[in-house]
DNA sequence: GCAAAAGTGTTGTTACTACACCCATGA
DNA sequence: TCATGGGTGTAGTAACAACACTTTTGC
């Protein structure tokens, strides 16, 4: 019906990094061209027109910020009209999971800085990329109680109260060891080994475990009833 | 990056109707113009430059069917490069729910013909709709666990018969009606009426229940447990 | 009176909640 | 020996699954 359009298509991302010590954070960058100029942001940006939703994110993840994700998945559309002072664009976003450690970052092309922040701290953020970080956030909350979480977060090995911390800090209230523990045993997607943890500090050292990726996968699929 | 772009943007909806005669069935319109001139599709098309992606839907819905809906929520974002075989097309696709009696189908302006089709008997379809379509039903399958699920679909009052006969259907198989029933009417979303059922045909008539609106789209809001 | 659909309770089993003390280590 | 964090079991309660007969109506 209408005859021409004048819309841009971009993607945008949410990557969500874990660590211990610094609990839940998000990637962002510093936007080095209007609008916004000096204003964090997600990173992201328009589509080729030749590469598809996800090989434009993960390029766009590339470029601006040096990290390269495996797990990513289509979050939501944003397109009301005034999202973008410039012209029409609608984002395409989605979110991931990954070990901040794991990753070096440099700002690239686009990008004057890149940084992680933690999810409790997030600054005055460009475009209506405030609401995408709360809509990402919400999500991740919602989907801990129906999909196994870890795997993309911890280190290959890793101490059960590793595991116990990532819980509390994404739901963001505490859990009762005991019955966590029989509960995330008894999916079976978790697998004990004979290591123990390197201690840092006092406290005695806990056993190392490990994820069994075929029954996580297979339990990420299927879906599981999560109750803490 | 991309100094210029063409990427048209559409809006697509899968609007699943009920009755309790025809089970799940899928509005389709057949398309009178290239590519797929005569094929059964989605509705849904581009949208103009200055419409939310919501207003784009509903005026599409309204032009190419006739029908407009309120319960309308966003499914997922197509973006394959070479889904439509002109030019680079994304699609950002909407799923509803409505009961059908409740309109008039008429093919207005784009669309040569609209119908209902049964889920089960879906024609072949233009584009990637069929992936679309699928990716509807599994979504409705897998949100009737955690959020209540009829007002929509159902008239005003109603046997509950009819409420088990929707889950059967878009579960896709039997349950059991004494513990449906306990565990319905323990989330409180139901109201009993003084009222019969008119009779059609042979057999008890049942009593008839409304919605109470309010609690219903609270639940909606929260989520609940369902296993049946 | 028979076919069709509605209505209704109980029991065994499983899953969840709440809760507190001892153990291994480093300093 | 003390501070720190890891490890472990039980009992009461609530939710779920399985299951069959009686009632009301039309024909």
């Amino acid at each position: 019906m209408a005859v021409s359009q004048n819309i841009k298509v971009a993607v945008d991302a949410v990557v969500f990094g874990y660590t211990s010590k610094e609990g839940l954070s998000v990637l962002l960058i510093k936007r080095n061209i209007p609008p916004f100029k000096d204003a964090w942001a997600l990173p992201g940006g328009l589509v080729g027109d030749l590469e598809s939703l996800e090989d434009a994110i993960h390029r766009e993840l590339k470029e601006e910020t040096g990290i390269s994700i495996n797990y990513l998945e289509q979050l939501y559309s944003f397109g009301q009209p005034n999202r973008d002072p410039r012209n029409r664009v609608i984002s395409i976003t989605y979110y991931g999971l990954v070990k901040p450690d794991a990753f070096e970052l440099h700002a690239d092309t686009d990008a004057a800085d890149v940084a992680w922040f933690n999810i409790k701290n997030i600054p005055q953020l460009a475009f209506d990329h405030a609401e995408i970080i709360q809509t990402a956030h919400d999500r991740l909350k919602n989907k801990i109680q129906y999909q196994p979480l870890g795997f993309e977060l911890l280190e290959e090995k890793f101490p059960f109260s590793e595991l116990e911390k990532l819980y509390t800090t994404v739901l963001d209230r505490p859990i009762d060891r005991r019955n966590f523990k029989k509960k995330i045993t008894g999916f079976g997607f978790l697998e004990e080994t004979k290591e123990k943890q390197q201690l840092t500090g006092a406290g005695r050292p806990g056993n190392l475990f490990r994820f069994n990726e075929e029954k996580y996968f297979r339990l990420k699929k299927d879906g599981i009833t999560f109750e803490v």
